[in-house]
DNA sequence: GTCTTACATGTTACATGTTAGATTGATCAA
DNA sequence: TTGATCAATCTAACATGTAACATGTAAGAC
């Protein structure tokens, strides 16, 4: 039969406390590192132990949390290791993705990307940095929305929270950054516009070779200041 | 303190559940579209349904149980689609991760290729042909031992368990595919042990392909005994 | 005979009680 | 001061009870 109504679209109450843990930690409301026990969290989103253990068990597959068994749950908290792997990792799978969606639907990623471009300039005028990052965010994905392959998103799945959440608090609020990181998304758009692939993946590597850099060196910074407020 | 034993190597309840499960799936030890509701596995491992759920919970991401939300929880059964994801996925995987290792740790990887080869050739002498499908496990999964990145690790692992799964059920069982199959391994790893990456990408997709048309058509053989199993 | 509904059954989602591991700090002895 | 021991506390792991939901089937209306 058809459906007329489309679906009762419920979600169960773990995958809501997992979809908005999961918001609240790449926007920075809980801090990298930061403890988040089961029973914190059951005071905050007012629900029992079972699907906040659902909800972070969920997230742990996507790194955003690490759960030390008898000892708690934390935010994330990369090393420099990690943010290179994350990077590397990164720039493989989007290579590959905008590969795939390039043959699968060149015009629609173009069209997106170039519309995301634009949201982005709007951004930066409004001078709302969590907008760009958002819109950063959204451009990335972009490449494996129209790659056809779920396994692919999945994979990214694994690492884009934690490139999000690195973005809004670590290389977003630098304003060179944001600026030479809007250029390079200009110009990948307009090298997949005109089918130069090759000009895509040079500049795609640039890009995220220089995120990494920005991302390692906030990171020394985010840690002292981490530090210097545990010392008091 | 130094710790000397780098990690107190007891697994909870749940990771054994967990991994026991998934090595009972992939050995056909439960059949693809299987039901295997909590209250039966909590009978079979004897625990609670606590780590149970959190097991099933875990291969869910791996892609090898379904959970039907107040339904129950099924061992996957691929579609055609599904099959072709699969493989274009791991196709991806496989090629990126044997260049990433080619850099990392050729000698190591190339000896590590050439010993499961002689092992395949060993259970083939045997007739063990679940030992063969576990040694083409163990084959492609040194690819990802030796890249350096744990993210693209965690990204095969998406993959790995439904494909292992679908190698034991589908195309071990044919003399024709190990027979092909057996000099295709042995093809690339001579062509990675003399640098030729160009001509073991192209072995490995032909591979791969090969792979997914037998385990296509036997797919069709498997659900038509199903369903007439049903049927009775 | 067909359609609808009520009910029995199977299953997970969620709540909550209990257990045990890890950490911290106090206490006390050397 | 130093070091060891132990108790208190915090936490996730695990167990179990309850409720809501999906489904198949059979009874009943027409």
């Amino acid at each position: 039969m058809r459906r007329i109504l489309p679906i009762p679209p419920i979600k169960s109450v773990a995958d809501q406390v997992r979809d908005g843990l999961r918001a609240a930690i790449i926007d920075g409301q809980f801090a990298m590192g930061e403890n988040i026990s089961e029973e914190r969290l059951t005071a905050l989103f007012g629900v029992s132990r079972s699907p906040i253990r659902d909800a972070l068990n969920a997230l742990k597959f996507a790194g955003l949390v690490e759960i030390v068994p008898k000892r708690g749950s934390f935010v994330f908290l990369p090393g420099d290791a990690e943010v290179a792997d994350l990077c590397a990792f990164r720039l493989m799978m989007e290579r590959e993705a905008a590969t795939l969606a390039m043959a699968a639907a060149p015009d629609l990623l173009v069209a997106r990307l170039k519309a995301i471009c634009a949201r982005m300039a709007r951004a930066e005028e409004d001078s709302d940095h969590a907008d760009y990052a958002h819109a950063d965010t959204a451009y990335h994905a972009a490449f494996f929305e129209f790659c056809g392959n779920p396994l692919v998103c999945d994979a990214y799945a694994l690492a884009d929270a934690r490139i999000a959440t690195l973005r809004t608090a670590l290389t977003a609020p630098s304003d060179r950054h944001r600026a030479d990181s809007f250029r390079e998304h200009l110009a990948m758009a307009e090298q997949l516009g005109r089918g130069d692939l090759d000009g895509f993946r040079a500049t795609l590597s640039e890009h995220i070779n220089r995120t990494r850099r920005i991302a390692t060196r906030e990171l020394q910074r985010f840690k002292t200041k981490a530090d210097a407020a545990a010392a008091r």
